[in-house]
DNA sequence: TTTCTTATTTAAACAACGCTAAGATAGCGC
DNA sequence: GCGCTATCTTAGCGTTGTTTAAATAAGAAA
């Protein structure tokens, strides 16, 4: 907050303590994972009094919203290859269902964190589910493009929970290692994520 | 503590304290939520000291398993009404489906444990996958009898996973309030899990 | 400048947690 | 009786989330 224009005069005691401090927990997510993630810890790592982050967050729980909304942010970066492609309809469904999941694998406790917080809410993320760029959205318009019936609401929107659904369940899945085997026979993690999504049936055929 | 001499004859102080302490955590479970499942709020449910549990878990995690355990048992039960029933195989991998998300939904608190648990070990669970009798093996079995190829190894069991994939994702989602309006205009929790699994390959049509 | 006000941070403390170590107690075989 | 072992308790350690009060620094007003 009003950060000032030169290089590094701190306008206040820290400068902008809620952004490092949100840092500062990414950062022990991906070293430490989710399981060491307390409040003193972020704010040991920040520099400051365990005391601190109460000044910018209620409570743990908001920290850790602010860390989900930052991942989810950055899921939307790695949808963006798969949005562009040049590609079918379906194909690009499925592309989306792969970027997902990968993603989640590639961040298991980044992913737990912004899915804890999802939960703890009984809400979907506002990115995902709300605004008109939203992956929700595009599920739903390349389901159309892809043959669903447009006037169906109902149907469609079943289909669309039915993309997340599984998306959702392979990318907490993934890692569980009786996989391992098939995953060795199919030549990667890669191949067997497209060959899991394609069984299902929205992400096999549009519809 | 120690209530006075009943009829039963305690062999030890407690008589048996290990299930006690399980079933003392489910109570809390159910009445309390997994939020506020301390070791020591156990213990206390129990009528014990904060470390009676040592003798009979490791740790808080194994504590965790025991009740995880128990609850792969009950979803065994829950099962059980979808597995006798005198219909189409398609139809019993739907119910099956149907079944495993509606037990999640009347117990989210006892499914997260059960499912933090698998994760925490990236194992699925052993009652889920190993023995003859599991649901994964069902499963299976039943694609088979709705036509799918008993030769194609690989296809069938990710065909298996994709559907366990949908049933755990839809187990989580479900409770998001963005959904009340589409149950309600399905009429129904009920009528909305068989919508969203008929958009799901594996569950519409057996492979 | 000096003073006042407010935002930010710290230090100190509280209750609760997971867990360990030491000792007390109860059941069993000798 | 004796010892032995399993079981349970009391007490304590280190850590956590959170609150309170005091210290400090920045901006505005005099």
């Amino acid at each position: 907050m009003r950060e000032s224009e030169t290089p590094e005069p701190r306008p206040y005691h820290h400068g902008d303590l809620r952004r490092a401090l949100v840092e500062a927990a990414c950062r022990l997510l991906e070293k430490e994972g989710a399981q060491s993630l307390s409040l003193r810890a972020v704010a040991r790592e920040a520099g400051v009094s365990p005391a601190a982050p109460y000044h910018h967050f209620k409570d743990k729980s908001e920290l850790l919203d602010a860390v989900a909304h930052e991942g989810w942010e950055k899921l939307d970066l790695a949808f963006q290859a798969a949005r562009d492609a040049q590609i079918s309809p379906p194909d690009r469904v499925r592309e989306l269902g792969v970027a997902y999941v990968r993603f989640a694998s590639q961040h298991p406790d980044l992913y737990r964190v912004m899915y804890d917080c999802s939960r703890d809410k009984a809400d979907m993320p506002a990115h995902v589910h709300e605004n008109e760029e939203s992956a929700y959205r595009r599920v739903r318009e390349v389901l159309i493009s892809a043959g669903a019936d447009p006037t169906d609401e109902i149907s469609l929107e079943l289909a669309t929970i039915a993309c997340w659904c599984a998306a959702h369940g392979l990318a907490e899945m993934t890692s569980f290692k009786q996989f391992e085997p098939l995953k060795d026979a199919l030549g990667g993690e890669e191949a067997f994520l497209r060959g899991v999504l394609a069984h299902v049936g929205v992400f096999a055929k549009g519809l």
